[in-house]
DNA sequence: TATATTAATGACTGGCCGGTCATTTTCGTT
DNA sequence: AACGAAAATGACCGGCCAGTCATTAATATA
């Protein structure tokens, strides 16, 4: 009895709940770590309490696993989509490449999850494997592979793609994590935009082809101990 | 009464036990992370229990602390030397540099540090400051002045140093985070010196004056937009 | 309007673990 | 051998928080 007023307390919205709960949660993950994001503060932040966060997802664990499977697997899509559509030089491609994902990872608030990963990997093996089936392993097939239409062309010199592929993409890495752990301290904070021009030019300058290495690069050979004259 | 036999239950060893504990936690903080380690493990891989633990640091965070300050610092001083007292090329100070990092950073223990910074940079910030100026500003200052050696003696193009120094260490960063988190997931491990040896030949091939940029370097000009001719 | 269904709640619990401290054991000193 | 200082112990406590569930309120249906 005794309804002190007729406003609704709440209202169903069986549809919105998951996404609203997601969203919060890469906020508070993102913000805080996982283990010192209460479950309390992720729902007060959804708007919503504690036992309906637990209607939609069963534990803790779960919610950190839709969080990370929500936000990237499209934008890896998308890149695949560019490389397959793409028609000019490699250099230009991995420009392509590195800019799209600044747009759409980088600079959004997905740019946090890598963090998370790298944090919590040791902690769910399941999950990191996951991670590191859907998105990783991609990514890296992508750049190699673009790398790889560079060399086929004679427009890189050959180098190992495994090793390239990874000097390709460190530098993304670290802006990333970056932002999240140590930027705060910097006085002068880094143009990321700069950054990743820098590193565009810096790369591709050393991949480009000066004509001194002739033997065709279809076999990925090491790069090892080429030694360009020191001086 | 009853003493069951004579021997010993424990000796004091009050020396040895605090770099006991810190070897201890420095193991498990890397290997599980910092809240997911209990301080009764630590304890027992130090061969000691959880009140002596107490008795040597005041609080988990402490013992946090004094892990990170333990470590890294020496190996900071060490590189500093190097440069002070380099006499050859910008070239091969940069290689010395980066395999002075492997030797006593990267293949070490110690290399979990870095890792263990990133992930747990939110919930310490005063440590973060401190590892920042003891350590890392330190470090990216070494960089630069070895980068800017280059510039000044014509070896290099006029880059930004700033940006260039991040480009430096960016995959020995990621070196080390690799290996704490998604290495096991990979079939085929990467090799770290191979990794290593293509990072430098790839980015100091980059940086290597060609000719064509003639303008003294000394006021580090932007290397935005330089679009070395594509195909 | 009455009834059934189910979304949403929030008080509650159980376990874990950081931190405490009275007690026990070692060991230098006399 | 006896004593005192202090190193080391481990049983214990209390707070926190993931996860539960009986209850309540909103809505679809009749």
């Amino acid at each position: 009895m005794v309804h002190p007023r007729h406003e609704r307390r709440w209202t169903r919205r069986k549809e919105a709940r998951p996404a609203e709960l997601i969203s919060a949660a890469l906020d508070l993950f993102v913000e805080r770590g996982f283990s010192a994001t209460r479950l309390e503060d992720v729902a007060a932040r959804a708007g919503v309490s504690k036992g309906t966060l637990y209607v939609y997802f069963p534990s803790k664990d779960d919610l950190f696993k839709a969080v990370v499977r929500g936000g990237i697997v499209p934008a890896i899509e998308r890149a695949e989509k560019l490389l397959d559509e793409h028609q000019g030089s490699a250099d230009e491609l991995i420009r392509n490449l590195v800019k799209g994902w600044w747009t759409s990872v980088g600079s959004t608030r997905l740019g946090g999850i890598p963090k998370l990963m790298i944090s919590e990997s040791r902690n769910f093996p399941e999950l990191t494997e996951f991670y590191y089936r859907e998105v990783i392993s991609r990514g890296h097939r992508l750049v190699a592979a673009a790398v790889q239409r560079g060399i086929d062309s004679h427009e890189f010199r050959p180098v190992n793609v495994d090793y390239v592929m990874r000097l390709v993409t460190a530098p993304l890495w670290l802006l990333t994590v970056w932002r999240y752990s140590f930027d705060y301290c910097e006085s002068q904070k880094l143009d990321p935009l700069t950054y990743l021009d820098s590193h565009l030019d810096l790369i591709l300058r050393g991949l480009k082809n000066d004509g001194a290495a002739k033997s065709k690069g279809a076999e990925s050979t090491r790069v090892k101990s080429a030694r360009p004259g020191s001086i």
